[in-house]
Order: C-alpha cells, then structure tokens, then sequence
DNA sequence: AAGGGATGTGAAAACGTTTTCATAAGCAGC
DNA sequence: GCTGCTTATGAAAACGTTTTCACATCCCTT
C-alpha cells in the first residue's frame, strides 16, 4: 500500500540513491532522471518528510508562537510569515500560549523536539527576560515584544516613540487631563506606556496610568469603572487594539460620545476603527513589514550565525481620526 | 552535542529499549523509570520527533488549510481546531490558499508527505468537487464549504436557512426590493444564494443577484457601482463578513446612510458589527462549536475508520440590529 | 518440586530516507 | 596505452527513535 523510495527503484530499475538523488539535487543522467520521474507517476509515490528530516537533519519548518491569533496584529503578522516560510519552501507550526508562560515554556520546548529551522516569537515580558540563546539551537527571532537587550534578533515597533506621538497629538488637539491604559504582560505595554509617561512630563501634564489584561473583555470593564468616576480624563489612550476595543464597548455602553465625552486614541489600524463614527486615531503599525522583517532576519541568522544580534525597529504611522477631534 | 536516547541509555546504565519504555508508557520498574528520568535531567535529552514519527508511523500532527487565516471566520475557528489539537497533544500545520485551486492541492500533497493525522479543510467549490476519500490516506474533514455530498465528514452551517433567514427578516421589516451580493469561489455561498433565492420566491419578490470574489476591496467596487444605479435595491443580503464590510465602506463612501438609504444585512457576527452606528444585521456563526466538532468528527474518523459519512449542520442565529430596521 | 503465566529487560531489527564510500566508465594529457 | 581526473551509479551505512523478539526472573498453581 504505502510505496517508498525502494519501490520507485525497482519500477525505475535504479537504485534508491539514485532515485533520491534524481528527486533532489544530485547529479543524474538525464535518461535515468526521466525513468525516475515516469516512475514516480507510475506508482505515485510521495516522500516521507519524517524520514527525509531524519536523515537530512533539516526539519524545513518554522514555528510562529503567539498570545492568541484572534488579536488581527498577529493574524495579519502570521500571514506574513506564513507566506514567507512557504515561499522558502516551509511549513509552519501555530501555537497560541494565551500570554501563559507556562504554555509558552512548553511550545519552545515542543520546538526543539520538532528541530525547527527558527522560530518567530512574541513572548511574555516574564519569558522575554528569561529567554538565553544558548538554549536554543536555532535562531528565535522575537517579534512585537523584545524586552530589555537580550541576544536575540527581533523586530519591533518604535513603541516608546509611538506613545509619545499619541500623546503629543492629544494634546495638540487641545486635551490635557489624559489617562492610558495598557497591557500588564507584555514589554511592549510597557514601553508605550513609558513613551506616555515622559511625553506627559514632557508637556508638563500629570499622568495617569492603568494596567490590564490586553484583551477586550477586561479592559471594557476597566474603562467603565474609569469613566464612572468623578475625575474621569478627558482623553484615553489605549496600548492595542483589543484594550482599544474594549474602550470602544466601555463608552458606548455608558452613553459617553467619542470625542465630546471622551476622546479615543490607540493602537492598530484595524479594519473597524474607520467604521465606527466618529473614527478612532490610532497608531498604524506595519504588520506586513513585522512579519516580513522577521523571517528576512531568521534567514540571515541561519546564513550567517555568527553575525551581531539585530533589532529592526519600525515607525509606527499616525492616522488622526474623529475620535481625537479638537475640542 | 546532540544528546539522543543512546546517550540517556547509557548515563542510566539501561538499554535504549528501556528508556523509550520509560519515556513512554511502557512496562518499566519504578525503580528503573526514576534513573532514567535522572539521566533525562542530567543529560538534557530532547526526543527527536521525526525520529519517533518515522518509527512509530504516526505524526500527531493536524493540517488546517483556509483560504485566508486573516478572514476572522477562520482566525476564529483555526483558535478552536488548535485548541482541540493541543489537547489531544497534537501539533497544527497551518496553510493559506488565497482561494486558490493549485496551492489547494499543493497543500494536500504537502499533507501527505508529512504523513498528518488529520486534516481540516474549507476548500474552494472547484476542488470540493474533485475531492475523492480514496485519494487521502487520513480523515479529511471539510468546514464552512462541503459542496455536493460526497465522501467526508464536514461541519457547516445551514446556509440555506441562513440565507432565507436574512430574507425573511428583511421582508418582515418591510423590505421588498433586496438584492444579494455573493461570493464567486465557494459553495457556501452558493447555498447562501440559493436559500435567499428562494425566500425570494416565496414572498413573490424578484431577486437580484450578484457574484464577486469573496473579499473586501471588490465587494467594495462592486455596491459602490450598484449603490450608483438608478433603480438600487432598498436592502442588500451580503454572504459574508468580507464582503459585507465591503458593503459598509461603500455606503459610507457614498454618503448613503443605513437602514434610510439601503439595508444591510449579512453573516458572521464579528466584533465591529456592533459598533458601527446603526449596528449590522448579521447571521452569528457558531465559529468555536465549528471548530470544536470538525476536530471531533476527525478524532471519531481515526477511531472508527468505516462509519458511514457525517455531515453536522450547525444552525446560524439572526441577531437584528439598526442595519435593517424598519422602513 | 515442576509447570506456566506474568512481568521486566536488552539486543537487534525496523521505519524511509539521504549520504558516504567505493567503483566503473569516460575522457584528457602524456 | 597508461595515468589521473571527473562523472554517474549502486551498496551499504547512517539518522534517532520504537517495536519485536527472546530471555530471565518472579510468583502462583498444581
């Protein structure tokens, strides 16, 4: 039933070698190279990649290691890499740890028992910190979220530039009592809400900081709480799309327009932030480029391992929308 | 450098045998399995997958080929099937076709070379057609698109219903000049045409129907063209999350209000379709359960081999919003 | 005390390839 | 015509596991 190389042999009257070989790259005589060929279609044969990695020690996969692929920045980065490990002629490997160190401590380990050729990875803060590149005999390129200097090559967004920008816009649009909030697990959160924080100083204007889970449900609670106080700010900025969206949910709920009541600035320029009226400012982030920097990065690793460790770091582009109007 | 399981053998002082059955669930003394676990430590073993998989002929390894990760109906459901196959301890290889017949097949060949387990399929009608069981060494189980019944396992939604369901409702508000708007490659919308084709005729109103790549940008174009006509509908029927926020951005762009100006309704309750003002009319998908069931119908293939083929019809649910209120 | 079924263990085969190594054939230079 | 070099080919080793097979050992039954 399942025919292998052996039989391909026999039906080509050539040895295995010599069909591998014609399958591959060696150097076959065009005679023989048709005969294999005509037997491959005869008895349909299909090489076992198992046995082919086995041998060759060359797995031809990458592993991509996210929160969750529902947040659209790490679907649309995923494609990215998707398209770029197919062209390369690889296969990749999903997993969602749901921002779980524990999970993603067991998909890095689950990547070196694949023998992965490299690995995209956009880890926790806590894992970003503990991550040491002698243990990983591949290239880990860290994508969104570095952490402090570590040796591994990333691509990230200019976060700190990119928090301040928001700010900057907000207040040259007039508001002055603004608040943040921002994602409690990852670096990124960390360094947006850094760029927020000294851009405020900056501008002389007092900060207030908040912390939540970076998905939408948490932080629609945390926004309506925030709102319902006496001292509400007049502006939010919020550390990504789904706190963004979650901001969104919180005010509407509550009955507060966007921008008389509250005005709104965030992170990625997802498809829905035009939809919504008025539209909301946001931090365009080049999700394309990120995935596509990242596995051009994967690549010059493997050529060259001993190359310095490189961060790419992106511009984020500002797209001031309704939601940010003067007041 | 490498450390492999003869290296563990012998810091253990057993044999390899012994401890792939302690690693494993074989027969082993406790006392035996504590060494070996020690030597596992010590030495920092990793098993080598392929190996294992080339020996013990069984990959664990899931396929999941969509046409596009970034259409959030698959983003959503690829997070359960992932899931699902986690679980089971099973990793996921993840493919996008761009509705694209020949990477379809690339796809599946690749699968059989890697020997999966399983695969989870939304194909495009073209191949949905051609798609003969005996060709697959492993289950092959189709989502959102099975096309004509034929030999595998699928979860759909009852798209039929679903579309009578969007006619029905819009007729109820008042509605009798509804034009629909289909997607050109997949069977699902097909079916989605089908049932408001017939609802049509059951309320004894003339259809209008049109076709256009399932995706954002040409449903764009194409309402803005008929949005342009002299005799518009007064409500359209768009098949699916793409193609209705093609609608929307036409609209909008138009300066054409909804429900005053045309009626919109369409599939897959995504989260911005609550947030644009009036709120979408839509069809919720059960995307989690679709995901959940095809891993099911797939683990019951493998365990049951020649049960005879099941097809699980999943219901959608109509959630009313302003899109579509009455005239 | 002998027979017999579990049970635990190791040696070696097996999985399906690629790669190494040896060899034969062809050809250029002398 | 011989040597040396390249090229095409096949036999066999190798990749790192799991599984088969054979063999002790132990305990229970008779």
């Amino acid at each position: 039933m399942a025919v292998g190389i052996r039989d391909v042999a026999r039906a080509a009257g050539v040895s295995t070698a010599t069909v591998s070989r014609a399958l591959g790259k060696g150097p076959v005589s065009d005679a023989l190279r048709e005969q294999v060929e005509a037997a491959v279609r005869a008895t349909g044969y299909r090489p076992n990649l198992s046995a082919r990695r086995l041998r060759s020690q060359s797995a031809q996969t990458i592993g991509l290691i996210v929160a969750d692929i529902r947040n659209p920045f790490f679907t649309a980065v995923s494609r990215a890499v998707e398209d770029a490990a197919y062209r390369a002629g690889m296969r990749l490997i999903l997993c969602n740890t749901g921002e779980d160190a524990e999970r993603e401590a067991l998909y890095l380990r689950l990547m070196q028992e694949e023998r992965v050729t490299g690995v995209v990875f956009a880890p926790t803060r806590r894992t970003a910190e503990r991550l040491r590149p002698e243990d990983f005999p591949f290239p880990l390129v860290l994508i969104d979220r570095t952490g402090p200097p570590g040796g591994h090559d990333g691509v990230v967004l200019d976060n700190v530039a990119a928090g301040a920008l928001l700010v900057d816009h907000l207040v040259e649009q007039g508001f002055s009592r603004i608040g943040g909030l921002f994602g409690s697990t990852s670096s990124t959160a960390e360094e947006r809400r850094d760029g927020y924080l000294s851009a405020m100083r900056r501008h002389g204007l007092a900060p207030q900081v908040r912390t939540v889970l970076p998905e939408a449900e948490p932080a629609e609670g945390e926004v309506a709480r925030w709102l319902a106080e006496a001292d509400r700010p007049e502006a939010l900025v919020l550390s990504n799309g789904l706190i963004l969206m979650g901001a969104v949910r919180a005010a509407r709920a509550a009955g507060i327009p966007w921008p008389g009541g509250i005005a709104l600035a965030g992170f990625d320029n997802e498809p829905w932030t035009d939809l919504v009226e008025p539209g909301l400012t946001v931090i365009e982030q080049p999700v394309t480029e990120i995935g596509a920097q990242a596995m051009d990065l994967l690549f010059d690793r493997l050529k060259h391992p001993d190359q310095p460790v490189r961060k790419v770091v992106l511009s984020g582009r500002l797209i001031a929308r309704g939601s940010t109007a003067r007041r």
